[in-house]
DNA sequence: AGGTTGACCTGTCAGC
DNA sequence: TGCTGACAGGTCAACC
């Protein structure tokens, strides 16, 4: 579940608790995909100073180094005032600061915590120096992306998953920003016209700021850090709707796999370089 | 080198 | 009710 907007939403809803919090103690639960990298005594002591998004990562700043937390496809993050509840069975990351707790719930543990010396050590550059660029942000132009695109022959719905051309966008978002630019998921990114590309451009910043608007999706468990949920979903045109008719053209919406990842469109309204 | 596939885990749900 | 199999939001190593 958690794209872009949902791992904004985890961050907007707890960064301001957090901030100046000291780490008193922290208790691992299950392992997840990737170690620590630290002994999780070394953590003690230090200071959050901030807490920032990169893509679909979520960076708690540290009075030294980086804590980097990635919420997989099932994870999420919540902050408790409580000082000693219990964990549950999928509480994998558990950090109890002076500000509250701060724990990573993630059933399927995909999701990772890694400490960073810095941003530029080699961990932190596997994980963080391919990415493309943040959607929201001004370098997220229309010339930048029709030059990105120009150089995949992928189909454009693989380049958005992607994440080295524009970040953030994941298989629901995907769905949703190529339906409202009316283009057909198996169009190859390289054959996009410009209109397409502008298109699918204004798509992209207004579906990904729209799902942040309304606290992103949810379509199993995902929540903020205080436990709300999202409204997303109910707005989707074609994500998860299946066989119901398009709320633009009424034809039904069809779910087809490419790359092994479920796709739902609209064989109507989204076309190849339509006009 | 660019593009594709399978593996990583567990929960949920449909079908029998 | 209980079992089995298919499927799920993301990455990334290994392979064509």
């Amino acid at each position: 579940m958690p794209e872009l907007p949902e791992v904004e939403v985890t961050k907007r809803s707890f960064a301001q608790c957090i901030q100046g919090a000291v780490i008193h103690r922290i208790v691992l639960g299950k392992p997840l995909r990737r170690p620590l990298g630290i002994d999780d005594e070394q953590l003690i002591d230090l200071r959050v100073v901030g807490v920032r998004r990169r893509g679909k990562y979520l960076l708690l700043d540290l009075s030294e180094g980086i804590l980097l937390i990635h919420l997989g496809m099932s994870g999420s993050v919540s902050f408790l005032l409580t000082a000693y509840p219990d964990l549950g069975k999928h509480d994998h990351f558990a950090m109890y600061t002076s500000h509250g707790l701060l724990r990573l719930n993630d059933p399927r543990r995909f999701g990772a915590v890694v400490f960073l010396a810095s941003e530029q050590s080699p961990q932190a550059h596997q994980l963080l120096a391919h990415l493309g660029v943040e959607p929201l942000d001004d370098a997220f132009t229309v010339e930048y992306f029709a030059r990105e695109l120009a150089k995949k022959k992928m189909a454009v719905k693989s380049v958005l998953l992607m994440g080295r051309v524009v970040v953030g966008v994941g298989n629901i978002y995907a769905s949703e920003v190529l339906f409202l630019a009316k283009i057909s998921p198996w169009q190859k990114a390289c054959e996009l016209t410009l209109p397409r590309v502008q298109a699918l451009h204004a798509a992209i910043r207004s579906v990904l700021s729209r799902a942040i608007e309304v606290g992103g999706s949810t379509l199993r468990n995902f929540t903020d850090a205080h436990g709300a949920h999202g409204r997303f979903q109910q707005e989707s045109y074609v994500y998860g709707r299946a066989g119901q008719s398009c709320r633009v053209c009424g034809a039904k919406i069809q779910l087809l796999q490419q790359a092994q990842r479920s796709t739902y469109f609209c064989s109507i309204c989204q076309v190849f370089n339509g006009s």
